[in-house]
DNA sequence: AAATATTAGTTGTTTATGTAACTAACAACG
DNA sequence: CGTTGTTAGTTACATAAACAACTAATATTT
């Protein structure tokens, strides 16, 4: 907002949040569209359970924040593409608990893999003081 | 990514963005939505008209980086609301230029008030300096 | 000028999302 | 027990987005 109080869209924090996250996501986004046909729900409920081991839909769907109609159909992609298991529990019949299959793990380990590659040449031109600044800020107004 | 290698989905910048991202626009996206009944994109398509004056759709689509068929839709539900009116230039008519109407002003001035005040109390627990590095570390990012 | 290519914008079809309603299992309360 | 309430997860329907194919106008080529 310039001092004549003309509110301009490339300050508003949003639209800017937006065009960056859009801007960001697309390459790694074909990456795991094209290698493994996975949306990108299924790459966030493939990534919690790689990297926080098996747990139930319910609990991906806290961690994550994505609402239990998107992670119960990708639960059910990733079970068609054989990438996870589901097993009831036994002590209470409503839960299932899911568990990535080996060729999940697999997968897993190269999405992380390059996920953490694309995440380097993200911030490649941005020093690290400011990187530390920028995921802090992110964080908050994530309320993560 | 943490000393044993083991990529962290809170600090993959394109989740942290995304995560930032949707939960700035939410209480916006309400406010336009049940006042206006405008989708996002429609809102996108009325700012750049209130800000930057008449222009063609081709205009906003590189400006706004929204694909021509997104700003078509925006433009007819726009013109419908009577928010806008199209008008063919002489010397090709294959162009429109698109004019806000008085009512589409008025809904411009009160959603850009409004959207400074979500703005800054998005950016009320966060230091000036912090701001600025967030800014421009994402304008960076979405190469603006 | 006729044929071809581009450009601005629209429409149609497929795919993904959001919301609400639903089922099945368990819990709590009388 | 049996009624009522809650919880985990699914399904159905309505809405929005992505992508390709289209129309109409203009530019370019020969």
């Amino acid at each position: 907002m310039d001092k004549n109080n003309i509110f301009d869209l490339q300050d508003f924090l949003p639209y800017l949040l937006n065009q960056a996250a859009d801007a960001s996501s697309l390459d790694f986004q074909t990456y795991y569209k094209d290698r493994y046909g996975m949306l990108r729900t299924e790459w966030r409920v493939l990534f919690h359970l790689g990297r926080y081991g098996k747990m139930t839909a319910k609990e991906i769907c806290e961690r994550a924040r994505i609402h239990k109609t998107k992670v119960s159909r990708s639960v059910a992609a990733l079970e068609k593409k054989r990438f996870l298991t589901r097993s009831e529990l036994a002590d209470d019949r409503r839960h299932e608990e899911l568990n990535l299959t080996r060729a999940g793990q697999s997968a897993y380990a190269d999405l992380s893999k390059e996920a953490a590659r694309f995440d380097t040449d993200l911030v490649s031109h941005i020093s690290q003081a400011d990187q530390d600044v920028l995921r802090r800020c992110l964080r908050q107004i994530a309320g993560l």
